[in-house]
DNA sequence: TAATTTCGATCAATAATATCGATTATGGAG
DNA sequence: CTCCATAATCGATATTATTGATCGAAATTA
């Protein structure tokens, strides 16, 4: 035995608080009054610190004794949470479920999934990636992460499986200063192409060819929310989701603008959930999969996003 | 045995972990390599999950392994805090400082007084009451609070003990349309007799005298915070502690009302620290009061409401 | 008041189990 | 291939938890 303290010795000093007396705590967990006695004994001596008043009839808390309960119930929280971790892990539940997750793809609809997963799964570990464009598949191509939810490359490995779960407008914004912001009539390529673009990049292959690329001049952000600081800025003008900048396009701040039709090559981008096929998702990213392939879901997930007839506008 | 798992396991785990090997474990908690191997043997049965892939030279921990690591820490961690605050009992630590306060006691010196409690103690627990005026002197005196922060009541019984750590500017007050915040002439009786006066009251004693009590028609409330959006919303008039309207004055949604000599009764109150001198205060306890008795906390406090100065304009 | 029940402490006997020490098997480095 | 460190295994032993019986004190009941 490492240490005097023991596990059991919390439970008992825990069960004789619920019930009232040494023989009831005993009565309650199987075991003789005397062992119950010997195991507060033991507790007692091994801190130096009296538990219970046994001057009258029924043990009272000392002073002590009440704040060190709290403490052991604590501890026992923390014991049963690892054994309902361990009991779970051992009737097959994945020990940890990963999932990432790219910039543009609005939280609430996300935080609404996984309030779901922790009902059904209270205590699996999660780990939640949300990281530069591009990132989340790389992660599941990898294997370091089981479940993504981003924007589905067309030139992704057969492996990777993916199903459509809904689609995020995307709109060309400039701030209320910027000169593109003013003009109404549609705006050509040789408008835009004496201003900056500001693109949303893949830290990893800032060189490749990028979606939605119009003018020659580019500023490339890896974050999504440092973007929107430099759009609001006036520095130049870029595509966003609409859901991100419709407060600020309504508050005037940023303005809409109004590309011709040669320059608009995305006006949404297709959000997937994905996986590696060759690895077989756990009880808990099965759980997320079968989720997001109900309709249910695809219009909570719209929901979180203005509705369409309002991004048009 | 109550239950197969015991924290002697966890900590070989943690151990075993941070030693890299199940004898390198060994040697460090001075057990022979095959107890740790039978602990760990017996840790993976109790809830059939395996921990270590023992198939290399050195043991890797499993997937489930690593999450149930960071698990049995947590435990690890709460067993530590109840042998902590037991040995802190045991060496003659108050199990619990409860403190009481005033609700018109400014919250940023409290706020620094606590952090350096929770400096030199740690793991003490701390009961913090704010309850109506009146309420911290009662809890001194009924014993069930051991230090007050609040103003004294000049009919204190003899055993509290009182220390004077600094005062509180008071203010008559009234919002922007109220009839009397126009007014720019020294205000006397008769003008504040037509006008309800709001005022803090001691939730037990309503019936009793209050202090600074004006205007004939009162409306009394117990919480400061509510009665401060009555004086905005021009229900009335009534004193403040002037680092709570400060703002407000500011931003001229109250006017500060010039009151003749005649009606200011109490320009500021003081507050003092409180004990019971029957009851001999804890370690802790004592540390709190030797430091509210340093001018440098003096300072602290002074600091936390507007200069005085300011106050008089 | 007296009898009865309930409670916690104590102690010796016993059951359970943690630890030791020796040994064997195995993987990795040189 | 050999050597070293390591983990698993096993029987023996030491340690510890638990039991069951008994005692005195305190509350409850008649």
């Amino acid at each position: 035995m490492l240490t005097q303290l023991t596990l059991d010795q919390l439970r008992i000093l825990a069960s004789i608080v619920d019930e009232g007396s040494f023989s009831a705590a005993g009565r309650r967990l199987g075991r003789v009054q005397s062992a119950i006695s010997h195991a507060v004994r033991n507790l007692e001596e091994a801190n130096g610190v009296t538990l219970f008043d046994r001057s009258s009839r029924r043990p009272e808390l000392t002073a002590e004794g009440r704040v060190l309960v709290e403490q052991a119930r604590r501890v026992l929280a923390q014991v049963d949470t690892y054994e309902r971790m361990a009991g779970a892990m051992a009737a097959g539940l994945e020990p940890q479920l990963t999932i990432a997750i790219d910039p543009f793809v609005p939280t609430p609809a996300v935080i609404d999934l996984l309030a779901g997963l922790r009902q059904a799964f209270p205590d699996i570990a999660v780990t939640l990636y949300t990281e530069g464009i591009g990132a989340a598949e790389r992660r599941i191509v990898s294997g370091s992460a089981i479940i993504g939810i981003c924007a589905l490359n067309p030139f992704a490995p057969v492996t990777v499986q993916a199903f459509r779960i809904g689609s995020i407008d995307m709109v060309p914004v400039a701030a209320k200063g910027h000169p593109l912001a003013g003009k109404a009539a549609p705006l050509e390529p040789e408008d835009l192409a004496e201003h900056v673009q500001l693109v949303l990049t893949d830290p990893l292959e800032s060189t490749g060819p990028n979606f939605n690329v119009v003018s020659p001049t580019v500023w490339r952000f890896v974050d999504i929310g440092r973007r929107l600081d430099f759009l609001l800025g006036g520095f130049g003008w870029g595509f966003m989701p609409h859901y991100l900048v419709r407060e600020h396009i309504a508050a005037g701040r940023l303005f809409k603008l109004a590309l011709s039709d040669a320059n608009v090559l995305l006006g949404a981008i297709d959000v997937s959930v994905i996986h590696d096929r060759s690895r077989t998702p756990g009880r808990a990213a099965q759980w997320l999969l079968t989720k997001m392939r109900e309709p249910d879901w695809h219009e909570t997930f719209a929901y979180s996003l203005p509705k369409s007839a309002d991004a048009k506008l």
